[in-house]
RNA sequence: GAAGUGGACUGGACGGCCGCCGGCGUGCAAGCGCGGGAGGAAAGUCCGGGCUCCGCAGGACACGAUGGUGGCUAACGGCCACCGGCCGCGAGGCCAGGGAAAGUGCAACAGAAAGCAAACCGCCGCGCGGCCUCGGCCGCGCGGUAAGGGUGAAACGGUGCGGUAAGAGCGCACCAGCGGGCCGGGCGACCGGCUCGGCUAGGUAAACCCCAUCGGGAGCAAGACCAAACAGGAAGCACGACCGCCCGCAGGUUCUUCGGAACCGACGGGCGGUCGGCGGAUCGGUCCGAUCCGCUACCGACUUCCGGGUAGGUUGCUGGAGCCGGCGAGCAAUCGCCGGCCUAGAGAAAUGGUCGUCGCCGGUCGCGGGUAACCACGGCCGGGACAGAACCCGGCUUACAGGUCCACUUCGAGC
RNA sequence: GCGGGUGUAGCUCAAUGGUAGAGCAGUAGCCUUCCAAGCUUCAUACGAGGGUUCGAUUCCCUUCACCCGCU
């Protein structure tokens, strides 16, 4: 197995709180922006921050199960985004939510996060530049 | 040895690397170093307290909870000991206040009758009618009878003797059960004994209710402090000088046909200009400077202040009915004394990821032992319960792989 | 975290402690050329476990699931 920390450059791989979404009024910022990418695994909400890093969200409902179950998944989503935080696109608020009750391995994760991470980035960079089509009033 | 009963405990261990939360030290900072970081149920939120805010003269009523007795406790619906009932061969387990001889209510179906007692069948007596082998039998009516039948969850004591037309606590003896009195034991629940009474009083109060005791409400998202933005209130604030034109007007001068007309005009207002000042923008590397715009009032903007307090931040926040050990009191729950210890404090919410070694359990393969069940060793694969602090305690309840220990009971075998 | 509420048929709802019903849906039949409507018939349930009671969907306790409110 490649370990994902593998990378001689960035040996210190940390998770500030600067890189953690932590207030109420963010969640409801990036819920407002009201764009979602999702695969099997995650539903990823995502905007543009205008700030240098990355922020990730961590949104486990009760549905999940009980309080260790919604643990596992929030730490394992952690680690994830821990170990890729590197290969991530800046300048973005991410929420995750599970998708299934059951969380899944960890390279699964990493990868789905980052899968969903770089398309989000995507669209939201062609939205940037290029002028919608049809104006809505703000 | 087998089967069981009651109770206590444990909940993989060690290490490397990368992280997370908060503490201390150090550093301007980035950071670095040191040590700490989930549970027996942290869970459910079923009870009880502490703490905080609000409310409150006292009493009564209402409502809710609890309910054997004595103790423990801050308190409890909890715990301990004992009393009573039921279950179990037993170790033990389960249950529970009193009142249905204060009152109100309820009991489907079945059954004659379900609470006042009551007569469907049956039994007995009398009367009438019929039959007759004159013993009696059948039918109807009146009356007696709770011993027998059958129904039901439940039917007004049981056995025996006497008694009677048949029966009946109608009488008697014993037993069961009820009530009163006395004696003894116990703090008490209660237990034991003696005696008297009358043979009878049914069930349900986790139906209403009566009795006793307890209970103000809300909850750390309680509460306290600091305090953006927006809105509210108050105060401050810069325009000044001069010139020209126009308007209004106190007043004045001259003329007059006495109706008025012309001119001047302090003061106020408007428009424009010049100069100075203030503010802003642009040019310019910067100051100076140049150009442009605005500067009258209300309003607005700006500045300052005020009260309330939102977002946000800080606090409450962990040292406490605390934990460990020893001694003592007590059957015990528990309490006292002495010594030692400090042991998570987050806030979209930390306590994780990965690797290695060992241990445990299951499967499988090989080899060895054994008649066999099985046991030992080694290899490989897999698994590792229930469950995550959120102000803090005391309980209760529920969940839980595997394992350990103690006490006791019954049965079997041996000594 | 705290407070409150609800569980009855496939769905929506009833039911003084005594056989658990109604509407819609479903099955079968009648009617109709066929369908719909109508009529008749049938099947299906008290979230779970204890207790009180002769008897529990109902009363009490425990438990599970779901819903709502506070922030």
């Amino acid at each position: 197995m490649t370990t994902p920390r593998s990378n001689p450059e960035e040996v210190r791989q940390k998770l500030p709180k600067e890189a953690r979404l932590r207030h109420p009024a963010d969640f409801d910022r990036v819920y407002r922006h009201r764009r979602s990418i999702s695969d099997q695994v995650l539903i990823l909400y995502a905007r543009p921050n205008e700030l240098p890093q990355t922020r990730l969200g961590l949104s486990v409902s009760r549905k999940v199960g009980n309080a260790v179950h919604r643990n596992r998944w929030k730490r394992r989503l952690r680690e994830a985004y821990r170990l890729t935080r590197h290969e991530l696109p800046s300048g973005l608020d991410l929420i995750a939510i599970p998708r299934g009750p059951e969380p899944p391995e960890l390279e699964v994760l990493c990868a789905s996060l980052v899968r969903l991470t770089r398309r989000a980035d995507k669209r939201a960079r062609e939205i940037r530049t290029t002028p919608p089509q049809h104006p809505h009033k703000p």
